[in-house]
Formats: structure tokens, sequence, C-alpha cells
DNA sequence: AGCACGCCGACT
DNA sequence: GTCGGCGTGCTC
């Protein structure tokens, strides 16, 4: 465990997967007094301009006058927004520092027009947010949108809840009646909705209960949904490596302070355990903890496993809560109710009053990367939300990502190994299946080695899984008489054919149309041919090969839900499935205590495309599936179909050793400077047309930045060159670690105008490079 | 992001 | 003669 202390050179070094930038001291929360004049408030609004607004303080505002956080509602044009008293200083060292507005003069300010009775939001959170903008190059304002997203005020009326009142004199007494009231006096009060629901009723029965006043609404208090966690409810035993682990988190999260460290463990090494155990600390500190998830799919499972550990749930956060329990979450997490946070990227924003802790579970996973709006690495920015909070941050992987490794090798980061399965499981045994040798019959996909190694298995009453990233029948569709290939109308993409729905349908945009029956370009008859396996094509497969195997398909498009997720994995850890043929939906966290045998369709799958990560991610997601087999007794084993067994990627998987792979990862990295030994910053080009496409990343490549410490790739079409009905183009700015990137872009940007329809956006730390 | 103003087509 | 298309521009 190495680790160096930041340091501390007046402005502060944070370090964030592959960029760094620095970090003033918190602004004094002065509001900005001009020499002359009326005193001015500056009010970030959550609208993409480039920066807060100014306005008069209020001359009539009852004390204490507006500080900064403040949450207020403001006029703008001939509407009312709500917005956020801001920082008189960015916080921002000035490098970073975006251009000053040009602010209004004293006779157009407009007076700001009420304070909402709302908690602040929290000096860390507000320097987060500019942090977050001045990095992401994005409008402030569109930040702290992501902060506000809770309908703070506008649709902020509490429920309407209905309770009994005094029977008037005369109430026509029905059974239907009768039963609401009932349940009104037992359980509310409750929604109309809920109560009619309870009562297997209308809501018109309630309805005429309260014009007749027998039922009374009242104001609904938010449900008391958040339990204070016990730190002490039921700890584990724990023992050798650890304990010593978990010994050490305990440590930071007790002390408190920014630190960062990387927990590394196989999968089942009890990395949950370890680092629940730096949140049993945090809470008896008094301090709160937010956990990022890459998916919310997994929340469910992972709730389970917090409540038997602490005895009460922790607080959900995601992009789909519904508007109430949204808002009162928000509340709940900034007064201090909420004590742990378990969220996808958006909880980051959240206005945590006390925040002592930061888990991001699944470290590698890009899922955490946003690709649209505001593009942010949430790993990487909770790195900085700790910093700003002082808490420590604990990055939880079996197969860390590069920039992450750097950052412990660097010394930046701590590190914290488990080498060894829980509970005495061993790791599978994983081998290639060489497909030129053992090559599947014509028109199938599975070796003949692969599906007698399944036979075997279901046989001796264990479980197998089928592996394949692919969603649908079929990748590609031909006409095998004028080779006319089905393409999306809107993208650069093939169309999916979805066999079971009888549609094609492009991944991409959405589009999608019903299978035709002949060619559309020659009308031939049964002439077009699926090219390659979807899921389902296997599953076709498996089910003429297994015709006795009870088969459960897993994939994005097949289960509608979480509770759906949920289910199906406790059918299988029920021993009610045979065989599992899933996407990437399976290489989740699950625990499948009977599966032994997992099977790699087409394990070369991703490494195409020329990516950066390719190689890093396959290896990331193949290790992550094989992880679903042999956890218990019974050993498991891994077979990865591949025409290229000798690929570095195949040899760290039948090897299982990643640190020479992620070594020589990092060396071919290194000598160009691509991540995370330099920087990278992405410019698309998007426009409805190709021609202003065209010159737009024409004018953008003239006006590219020069110099010994960069480079600038392009402009060249996006692998993706049509997206949703736009043409795309690219470039590529990749710089020295030194360099900071942020102003190079923003001085570049100022020298080109978009054609008209044409929009220029920026991806920093891209790691999709479609 | 809204919401204006602002000039060119099909309707009461 | 108007209603309305969305193009451009502004909001402290």
């Amino acid at each position: 465990m190495c680790f160096r202390a930041p340091k501390r050179s007046g402005l502060m070094a944070v370090s964030i997967g592959a960029q760094e930038m620095r970090v003033g001291p918190p602004a004094a929360g002065l509001l900005k007094q001009p020499p002359t004049g009326r005193p001015r408030v500056a009010v970030l609004l959550p609208l993409p301009f480039p920066g807060p607004f100014d306005y008069a303080a209020p001359p009539d505002l009852p004390a204490p006058p507006l500080q900064p956080g403040d949450i207020v509602t403001v006029p703008l044009g001939r509407r009312t927004e709500t917005g956020v008293v801001w920082d008189p200083e960015r916080n921002l060292p000035p490098e970073f520092t975006p251009p000053p507005m040009k602010s209004v003069a004293d006779g157009r300010l407009k007076p700001v027009i009420a304070r909402l009775d709302q908690p602040p939001l929290p000096a860390s959170l507000r320097r987060f947010v500019d942090w977050v903008a001045a990095y992401t190059l994005s409008p402030p304002g569109l930040v702290l949108a992501m902060a506000l997203r809770t309908g703070t005020a506008a649709q902020a009326a509490p429920a309407l809840g209905w309770a009994v009142a005094d029977p008037p004199p005369g109430l026509r007494d029905t059974p239907a009646r009768r039963r609401v009231l009932d349940i009104a006096a037992h359980d509310g009060p409750l929604t109309a909705a809920e109560l009619a629901r309870r009562a297997g009723v209308g809501t018109s029965v309630v309805r005429g209960l309260a014009d007749a006043g027998a039922l009374r609404g009242v104001t609904m208090t938010p449900r008391p949904a958040f339990v204070r966690p016990d730190p002490d409810h039921c700890p584990p035993a724990l023992d050798g490596e650890q304990a010593e682990s978990a010994r050490a988190l305990r440590a930071l999260a007790a002390e408190g302070g920014f630190s960062v460290t990387l927990l590394e463990g196989v999968t089942g090494s009890g990395k949950t355990e370890i680092y629940m155990e730096a949140i049993a600390a945090c809470l008896a500190r008094g301090k709160q903890v937010m956990v990022l998830l890459p998916e919310i799919a997994l929340s469910s499972q992972w709730t389970g496993r917090f409540a038997r550990r602490f005895g009460a749930e922790p607080a959900l956060w995601h992009s789909d809560l519904g508007p109430r329990l949204r808002r009162v979450t928000w509340h709940a997490v900034a007064d201090g109710t909420a004590r742990v946070v378990v969220g996808a990227r958006s909880a980051l924003f959240l206005p945590f009053a006390e925040l002592g802790l930061i888990i991001v579970d699944e470290e590698h996973e890009t899922a955490f990367k946003q690709e649209d709006g505001v593009t942010y690495h949430a790993r990487d920015m909770a790195v900085v939300r700790a910093r700003m909070d002082r808490a420590p941050v604990v990055l939880v992987s079996a197969t860390p990502s590069l920039e992450t490794l750097a950052n412990v090798g660097a010394g930046r980061y701590r590190h914290l190994v488990l080498t060894a399965r829980h509970g005495g499981a061993t790791m599978p045994e994983v081998r290639t299946i060489d497909m030129r040798a053992h090559p599947p019959e014509r028109g199938l996909f599975l070796s003949p080695v692969l599906t007698e190694a399944i036979r075997q298995a279901i046989g001796r009453g264990e479980q197998g899984m089928l592996f394949l990233n692919r969603r649908g029948y079929a990748p590609l569709t031909l006409c095998r008489t004028c080779g006319h290939r089905l393409q999306c109308p809107n993208c650069t993409a093939w169309l999916v054919e979805h066999r079971a729905r009888q549609i094609l349908t492009c991944h991409h945009c959405g589009y999608q149309e019903a299978t035709p029956p002949a060619c559309p370009e020659c009308h031939a008859e049964s002439s077009l041919t699926p090219i390659g396996p979807g899921v389902e094509r296997i599953t076709e497969e498996a089910r003429a090969t297994f015709p006795d195997a009870r088969i459960l398909v897993m994939a994005s498009d097949t289960l509608p839900g979480p509770a759906a997720t949920a289910d199906a994995v406790a059918r299988i850890a029920r021993r009610e499935i045979d065989l599992v043929i899933g996407t990437q939906i399976v290489a989740k966290g699950w625990h499948f205590p009977h599966l032994t045998l997992v099977g790699v369709v087409d394990a070369d799958l991703g490494l195409g495309g020329g990516d950066l990560r390719a190689a890093e991610r396959t290896v990331q997601l193949l290790h992550q599936v094989a992880g679903r087999a042999g956890r218990a007794e019974a050993p498991g084993t891994v077979l990865l179909q591949s025409y290229t067994p000798d690929h570095p990627v195949m040899l760290a998987l039948v090897s299982g050793d990643f640190e020479s792979f992620m070594r020589q990862e990092a060396e071919q990295r290194r000598p160009g400077f691509w991540p995370p030994f330099g920087r990278l910053a992405a410019l698309i080009v998007s426009a409805d047309t190709p021609e202003a496409a065209d010159a737009t990343a024409r004018a953008l490549g003239q006006a590219a930045p020069r110099g010994d410490s960069l480079q600038v790739l392009g402009p060249a079409p996006a692998p993706l060159a049509i997206l949703r009905g736009r043409h795309r183009r690219r470039l590529l700015l990749r710089t020295r670690r030194e360099v900071a990137v942020q102003p190079l872009l923003r001085q570049w940007l100022d020298r080109v105008t978009p054609e008209r329809g044409a929009r220029i956006d920026i991806d920093i730390d891209p790691v999709s490079f479609l």
C-alpha cells in the first residue's frame, strides 16, 4: 500500500482518471458589492447560459440577507425561473475560469422575486458544479440543472391525502363507502388513488365522500422512508486479508479527509462486505455516504445486502424515480435524514449536507461515462466531489481501469488488494476454443467442444450459460440475389433483425420496420439472409441442440425492468433453469450458485474497431462474465470461442494474469501519450447536411492549435457518420498530460464559426469513439 | 431552454 | 384579408 500525500503548494492538485486540474481554496461567502450602485446578487439559472445573471437584492426581503446557495425565483424575460444565488468568486484557477460575461447596467437590474423555503445548496456542491462545468466546457447552468433535477419549485405541490372527517348528517352509507372510510380511518391519510385501490373501488367513490364532507383533504407529510442504518447491526466476521483491508478502510472513513483508495479483488473476494465496513465507520462518525453503481439494475441486490448489514434500507437515486419520491429523497439528502444514498451517476449532484465517504463500485465500467448533455465521467467526478467535501473515496473493481491503475502506480491513489475468493471457492478455469480447429457446423455458431461441455454440465445437474453481447437475431440482413444490405435510414448502421417481434430495428436511433418478405431493392422473394448471430439466434440453436434443457434468455429487451431481472436471477438460483443465454446484462454481479459452465460465443467481438480501450474493455467484460461461474463448492469452467486464441486478451483471460496484461496495455499507450499518459478531447461536428458538417470540420481543422506537446487528429467522418439523420465528423485533440486542454479548446472554438445547421460538441476524456 | 418577434404559404 | 410555419435573437 503506497501513498503519497497530495502536494500542498498553494493550489491543490486533484488527480482524476486521465486528467488533472487545480482547485483554489473556497471563497468567502460574500455577495458581490460594487463600489457604487445597488447591491447585486449573482443567480445561476438551470439554463444553458455562459454564467450567472445579476439581480438586485430585493429591498423588502425578511432577514437574513441573501446568501450564496439560497434557492430563489427570479424574473427572466416575461417568465419566472428558479435558480441559486451563486458565489461572487468562481473558485477556479484563472486558466479555467470562463470568460467574464458582460454584466448589465444597474438600471436594467431586476430584483430577485423571493427566496424559497428550501435548504440552500451547500458550498461544496456549488464549487463542484463550477468545477464540472469548467472541466467539461459546459454551461454551468446545465450542470446546476443536474443538481436541481428534482422538481424543486414548480411541481413542488405536496400530495393531497384524504383522512376521515366527522361524518356529515345524512351521509348515504354504502358498502363501497364504508370500506373507503374504514381504510382511511386505519391507514389514512392516503391519496385518492391509493385509497380507491386498497378499497377496490373507483376514485369516484372517494370523490363522492370528499364532496359530501366525510373525507377531508390534508397535506401529506413525506413518508419517513429513511430509517437510520445501524453501523453495529450485523457486522461480518472477517479474517486475513479481508480483515486487514476492512480495517484500513474503516480507519480512512473514521478519520475523514480526502483520499482515494482502489479496492481491487477478484469476483467473490468479498469486496462489498469490506467496503460496507468503511460505510459503517462513516456512519458511526455521523456522516453521509454516497454509493455509485454503474446501473440501477444492480441496486435491488445491493439494497438487500446493505439491509442485512445495517438493518435498514439505503435511499435510492436514479433517473426514473418518479417525481414525488425524487423530491422527498432530494430533501432527505439535503437535511441529512437520508444517511446512505445508492445511485447511478446522477447521485453525484445531490446536496449532501455532510458527505463523509464516496464508494464507486465497478469503477472500470464505461456506463459511468455520461455521453449526452453534459459529458462527464462519474468515477472521475466522484474523486473531485470527494476532494471538495474533504471525504475519502473508494474505487472498487475486480478489473480496475488503466486510468486508476496509473494513479495507483504514480502514488496518487492507495491500493488494497484481495487475492482470494471468499468461502473456499476457486477461480474458474478459463480455456479458449480455437474456432479454426473446432468450427461449428455450417450455419451454426457453437463449436462442438462447447456444446459437449454444456451437455455434460447439464447432465451433472449443474447450469450452463452462453454469453453473447449482441441483442436480436442477426446483426445484418442481406439479399442473396442482389447483395443489398438492410440499413437504417437515419444512421450509418445495419438494421438488426428481431425475429420474435418480426421487426428490423436500429440499435442507435430506435428506428424499426416490419421484416420485409422480399428484398426492398431487387424484390426477390425469400432471398433475405441473416448474417451473424445475436442472442435470439443462439437461443434457436441451443433449443435445437438441447431440446430438453430449460432455457432462459436474459437481454435488456426481454427483461423489461429491474423486477423482471431480479425474478430471472431468482429462477436461476432456484435451479428452474438449465441454460442461461444472455447479453451484457448477465455479466453484472449476479450470484448464480449452481452455474459451473460459461461459454462465450464470440470472445473476439469488441476487439475490432480501432478503439483505444477495446482490449482493456474486452478483458474486463469477459472476466466479469467468467466470474459468474463456479462460485459455490463446484469449480467452474469458462470456454472462450475465438478465432484469435493467441491474442493478448485471450492469453490474459486464460492465465488470469491481468497485471501483466495491463502493464502491456500501459506500455502501448505511454509512448504516444495516449490516456492515461496524455489527455484526449473529442470534437464532434454534427450537421443536417454533409456539406455543413464538412465545412465546419474543415474550418476546425484549419484553426487547430499547433505545438510540440499536442496533436490534432482529423477531421474524419465519425464511425457512425450519420446518426439520427445528422451528419457527423470527428476531430481528436491529444496532448501531453501537463497541457490544460480546456483553455486550448476554448480559444480554438472562438476561432471557428459553425456553418448554419452545424454544431460542435466537446467530449473531454472520451470513452466512446463513435 | 423558452418565448418573443419576424417575414412567407393555405385557409375562414 | 388572417393563422401559422419555425429561423434568429434575447433573457440579468
